[in-house]
DNA sequence: CTTGACCCTGTAGTTAGATACAGGGTCTAG
DNA sequence: CTAGACCCTGTATCTAACTACAGGGTCAAG
């Protein structure tokens, strides 16, 4: 057979069978070809297409910036100047999230070392910073762990 | 004024007027008492307890880790080793999320440097890397990815 | 011809941490 | 005494990316 349903595709692919329906709602996957029967028939090359899509949000790509991402792709003999500034872009929120993730870890790592677990929990110097956190060496750290995902 | 009305609150210790009933709700703040009117009236103290929450959370704790670690440092003369072991499975989860948002980061770059940006969309390096990332240096990328929230 | 695996649609639920709104009551300055 | 600022409750909405379910139809093996 040519073409595959929707569990194979979903088996091929590696993803669940629902999420290709929400792909298809979220026009990242074309609507494909249908049976009498009303059953979806997949083409071969949309396992392709479904692993781009794992393959750009494993990137740090959401679903919209996928969606984007393969309408660059859709014109092939386009200039690809515009997926490479997307990428960049991708890098540089990476590099923010990670500046932010850094500043955390080095003020928990503070705090565990300071802190020999020996003491009462009243002169904890780890609940002590987390008083103090709102001005403090991770300030705004909330905005900033929020902004992780 | 000894005491405090909820927006009063709020200003005072900078989250927003709902997020305090929503803490309330989740028993990171106790139920204050209450005027003939049945309007909040917050002691002093719950604004230093909405700076540790905000605290604890820049610190990565979700608001049920927030929870928990109120519970603890609620007995004031017990020892404080289980905050130190939760500030320390914090850090270990942390340095998780940064190695995975280290071989995003590397991905990225390496595929930012190779492509010039100059070529047609059918042969950008880009593109075609996430074509094959269901298998590749970032594998379970988005898996790692996801767990970054 | 029945059983079980698969498919269809539409809708609702999940997670986390809030935020917003509707429809009321209260309080205070002028 | 009235306008506007504040407070109350309960419920709905938001984001993102799914996942689950109800209630039905289809198909292939035996």
């Amino acid at each position: 057979m040519a073409t595959l349903t929707r569990g194979e595709l979903a088996r091929a692919s590696g993803v669940g069978i629902e999420a290709l329906r929400y792909y298809e709602g979220r026009g990242l996957v074309p609507k494909p070809a249908r049976t009498a029967a009303n059953y979806r028939r997949y083409p071969q090359d949309t396992v392709q297409r479904v692993h781009f899509i794992k393959g750009a949000q494993a990137l740090g790509f959401s679903l919209e910036e996928v969606a984007e991402l393969l309408r660059l792709r859709a014109r092939p003999t386009k200039n690809c100047a515009p997926v490479l500034r997307r990428a960049e872009a991708k890098l540089e929120s990476v590099e923010e999230k990670l500046q932010a993730l850094m500043a955390v870890r080095a003020a928990l790592l503070a705090l565990v070392d300071e802190c020999s677990g020996a003491g009462p929990m009243k002169n904890c110097t780890i609940l002590e910073a987390m008083d103090r956190a709102s001005r403090g060496a991770t300030d705004r750290g909330t905005e900033r762990w929020e902004g992780l995902r």
